[in-house]
DNA sequence: CAACAAATGCTACGATCGTAGCATTTGTCG
DNA sequence: CGACAAATGCTACGATCGTAGCATTTGTTG
């Protein structure tokens, strides 16, 4: 199936059981965003699973009672974990379409009847959360310990897709370093003239990704 | 038992099913920590389960190859995962002890036994993770979003104890909020001025986390 | 009591950031 | 083609940070 290889891209996804991957894409509903939707309309409470099949996600994350900070970008193949079930309390991450975007929700009252009949299927979730966890915390570490320009250059060789497009405004990636824009913009200037990125109108191009994180030192 | 109360303290651990919480405290063993020694010496590759029941663990993530970050401290109850036997790769954090301290270590290889004899088990293992993904995610948004002043201020408010003491240095506590020690002491004092916190050597009183978290703008 | 290590307070300098605002370019929609 | 919105580039200023180093205080150890 077309949807199959386009989760595939994905390394979770990728590495799961193919008994559970095909569990998961028969109890989840292919859902088609338009830019800006969120993926749960306000009031709405469900929770569960989301893969992305296509387009970006905006990762939000709420800081006091009005105001979001954009903390990363999701792309296809990539899951995220929304549950408040287990949880509860705020939830952790709210998303939005950056752009047009079809995502595969698959509900947390699913996960339990998936589990019941495929052994290993906590184990699957569990990863994703660990894989979810490490990114969070390791992220969180190179923003306490890089310079800004550094933050900025790592973060470009993250974002950047198969192609080395980044998906992303120049504000938006000031937002995720913890930036002012105009701070970001001269950082990003100063990575071009070194011949690592290409900076055009709503596009940036990385050309030079092991550059970039060995700029950051990793 | 003696221990179960102090582990109650948590959260987490106080909000489990009592048989799935005796079940772990029957398949862990509790170790003596003295001040500076790794939870999992070199080259153990053991990971699991840490409940920490007395004193303080210093937690870090690892960011390059020769260098570590202070992300946060964990206190009496509070419970870390650290297993890489789902998540494979980097240990997403390692942990120390800040100074003596007793944890209560459950192996990675008893949890599926567990989770055979009783269920919900497994609910609460990704309960366990959705706290600290919430945790290290907002945690990041945070340090996105906030100033260097209000970054002391809600960390502080955080790391406090029950009897307002704040069991770092100042040193410690600049490396979690990505400033030098300098600037750091300067808002640590800013604060103090205000009656909030009062600071000493080797110890750091919070007068008012409520005022704190306020000046952060929560 | 004396020596030592650890933690805190402080100085000077250069570099960088944030705010606030505006001009220019680019793409889109009528 | 023209109007509009969005994104980028840029200016000036004040405020803050980081580096590097040293002095002082505190607690511990011999």
């Amino acid at each position: 199936m077309e949807l199959l290889d386009a989760l595939k891209r994905g390394r979770w996804f990728a590495a799961l059981d193919p008994a559970l991957a095909a569990a998961l894409v028969a109890a989840g509903r292919v859902v088609t965003l338009g830019e800006g939707q969120w993926i749960y309309s306000e009031g709405d409470e469900e929770t569960g699973l989301c893969l992305v099949v296509d387009g970006v996600l905006r990762l939000e994350a709420s800081v006091g009672p009005d105001r979001d900070v954009l903390i990363g970008l999701a792309g296809p193949g990539q899951a995220i974990g929304q549950s408040r079930r287990f949880g509860g309390g705020r939830r952790i991450i709210t998303a939005r379409a950056q752009r047009a975007a079809r995502v595969l929700l698959v509900p947390d009252a699913a996960l339990p009847g998936i589990a019941a009949s495929i052994p290993g299927a906590w184990t699957g979730i569990v990863s994703l959360l660990y894989d979810q966890l490490d990114a969070a915390v390791h992220g969180a570490a190179l923003n306490l310990s890089l310079t800004p320009r550094q933050r900025i250059a790592i973060r470009l060789a993250q974002l950047a897709d198969a192609r080395g497009e980044v998906p992303a405004t120049q504000a938006d990636i000031a937002e995720m370093c913890g930036l002012s824009r105009k701070a970001a913009s001269g950082h990003i200037l100063a990575l071009a003239t070194r011949g690592w990125v290409a900076p055009g109108y709503r596009s940036l191009r990385v050309l030079d990704g092991a550059a970039l994180r060995g700029f950051a030192g990793v």
